[in-house]
DNA sequence: CGATTTCATTGATCCATGTTAAGAAATGCA
DNA sequence: TGCATTTCTTAACATGGATCAATGAAATCG
């Protein structure tokens, strides 16, 4: 079950075999079925997430009961609400399960006991919290200055496993737009390659 | 000069003078004037800048040639790339000047040697971090969530002496919006308020 | 100071996306 | 298996914001 973690540590870090099993302690493995939240908004983000089968995905809520997808998580992809998780503020995203899934977990106290343990872990939180960096950056200069045609077919050429995986409407949430725009630029998308 | 660094740094950590006036060696000052760059797309940005009189923006091209800006900073603010200042890779921003403007800059190294010598800075500069991190936040939720309007009335609101003191265009830049809807906008609430 | 550039406003028109509604297809569940 | 729910598509219409063009006002510069 650690396996995926290893491998998804591995990208990042050089670890002995001793070291990769002695860090397997400070994480809980979990089970969240489809539909269940691993958080809400509100609560308090206690834990980074690991999946190793599945997919979350953490949204937030508008005062129209809307609800906007921030991030998606598939197997070897960690999620959480960053921000509260790194201020001890409430949460303001929701974080929940859109597929039966296997994750591992890690709270603040056992990440800041691991990184004095093997420091180089120290190094690979700071590799997660760029890369979460990178993600919204990328995701504000594309809301800005690219139109919803152009975002999904970005969306798809990064990560066409998701595009093909997740329900449609999901893929809209995330992208801004609703379900029906969506459909009507994949129909237009197929029309302009006939 | 550093009057204004001080009163920036002791909102966020405690410093004995003698603290400061050591950590002010770190620091070169700089002046800009309207329309110099401080930082150029695909440059390394290697500063990160403390504003101590005028205005600075980091603002973003697309293909079109349409500039999209990502952050003001007037006195008391901070502004870099810090993605690229974090991860070494080439700047995707621009960062210029509105108007003649002074700033204090610390580099990467003398960042590090600082932390080292006064370790509140630790924190300080974590702090930087975080508040970069919300910001970015708030805009993607906004920009999924609200119309042109609210994100107008929300940064009024916020920040109003920004509004007040920046050309309008650039405010329409920051919104994601053109100039002519930002001018509609704002006939349009005048009208609501009569 | 006048000349030039920048900036803000307005109107006309266009287009992408939202809204609402309905039905079809797929999926889940009893 | 069959009914209920979820998902996707389509269409008609509404709307926010973009684009284009023109004009006047304000700021900047030589």
């Amino acid at each position: 079950m650690f396996k995926a973690l290893y491998d998804n540590i591995r990208k990042r870090i050089n670890l002995t075999e001793t070291e990769f099993s002695e860090c397997t302690s400070f994480f809980k493995s979990a089970k969240i079925r489809r539909k269940q939240f691993l958080l809400r908004e509100g609560e308090f983000c206690k834990h980074t997430c690991f999946v190793s089968k599945g997919c979350l995905r953490s949204y937030s809520t508008d005062e129209k009961g809307n609800e906007h997808v921030i991030q998606f998580a598939i197997e070897d992809w960690w999620i959480s609400d960053l921000y509260s998780f790194l201020t001890g503020e409430p949460a303001t995203y929701n974080i929940d399960a859109l597929e039966d899934s296997d994750v591992l977990l890690i709270d603040k106290n056992s990440q800041e006991n691991l990184c004095m343990e093997i420091p180089a872990f120290e190094r690979f939180f700071r590799l997660l919290l760029q890369n979460n960096y990178i993600a919204n950056h990328r995701r504000i200069t594309a809301t800005l200055s690219a139109t919803a045609e152009k975002r999904y077919l970005s969306l798809l050429a990064t990560y066409p496993h998701l595009v093909e995986r997740l329900p449609q409407h999901q893929i809209a949430s995330y992208l801004g737009i609703t379900p029906e725009s969506l459909s009507r630029i994949r129909k237009n998308l197929l029309r302009k390659n006939r």
